[in-house]
DNA sequence: GTGTGTGCAAAGGCTTTGCAATTGC
DNA sequence: GCAATTGCAAAGCCTTTGCACACAC
């Protein structure tokens, strides 16, 4: 037992995503932390809610749908989980400390690339917060284009 | 009659437009011409479906809600508009050509801004294209962040 | 014990679809 | 005339909500 404090055993769940739960006033349930848990594993892969639910439901079958929302919405109102939209207008809910990349759609093929050096869009960052005052998050809405094999074709 | 082979009194409705949809093979409806004029007229305001209804609704009264969807669909298909969504996931439609500016989009109040400078972006662009072979539009998704006034109370 | 959080079931909003009738070409 | 397009009404999603019960603290 190597913390005691911890009241339930979340699997792979990080002390540091708990402590946040803590420290924001959040109560630790199990759902949230399954919940936590699988956005934590899913890393950048930016998850639907109804993907969280079908995941967290295989090991923990008493989770509800609407719990799922739920959680979606007061972890982002607290800051540690954040969402976008696709092409389709589905939503993609990932841990905010895990926007750390840009995301490169095509919107021909729907491929995705990611870009992890976020310092190539600093230019930009820069001149929109020189002209505009606007602090600008590039990791949090996808850029969409043409990705090299379409581009490929359209031009043939 | 200065035109007297436009079928349908199309209000400000460019030729260029009318053209357009000739040339890709679709028809005339009023429906079509309607749709298109107003998101003419919206420019640059990225218009949600049912404003659109709404709107042809009150000089056509006999539209309705799914033929402006299908219409959409269509015009999105052959590349005349396209549609992005807002914070809350809804979607907005604008003609393809008026993609002119990037959006600023503040996660916080929501507010907007718009950038007609778009060579603002091209050191990213140039860059996504060399490293990635990534014909990046910045104009279509919006770009996610915060504005002067949030990050103004945030640092308060 | 108290109040937050959850499950359940129902409602809500936006969007799509099947089919018959219409209409542009 | 024929096929594309529309209107209508119903269904389909995804998401939210009201309420009673459960449980984290």
């Amino acid at each position: 037992m190597e913390d005691q404090h911890r009241p339930l055993e979340a699997g792979g769940l990080t002390n540091a995503v708990i402590e946040d739960l803590r420290r924001r006033g959040l109560r630790l349930t199990p759902q949230r932390l399954m919940i936590l848990e699988l956005l934590e594993q899913s890393k950048d892969e930016h998850i639907a809610p109804e993907d969280i639910y079908q995941r967290v439901l295989q090991r923990y079958p008493m989770i509800n749908r609407s719990t799922v929302y739920r959680t979606l919405d007061v972890l982002e109102e607290v800051g540690m989980v954040r969402h976008g939209h696709v092409e389709d207008g589905a939503a993609r809910y990932h841990l905010a400390r895990d926007c750390r990349h840009l995301h490169l759609i095509c919107h021909k093929c729907g491929c995705s690339i990611d870009v992890t050096d976020l310092s190539i869009a600093d230019s930009l960052i820069r001149a929109l917060s020189e002209r505009f005052s606007f602090q600008a998050d590039l990791t949090h809405f996808p850029i969409s284009g043409l990705c090299a094999g379409c581009a490929a074709k359209r031009n043939s």
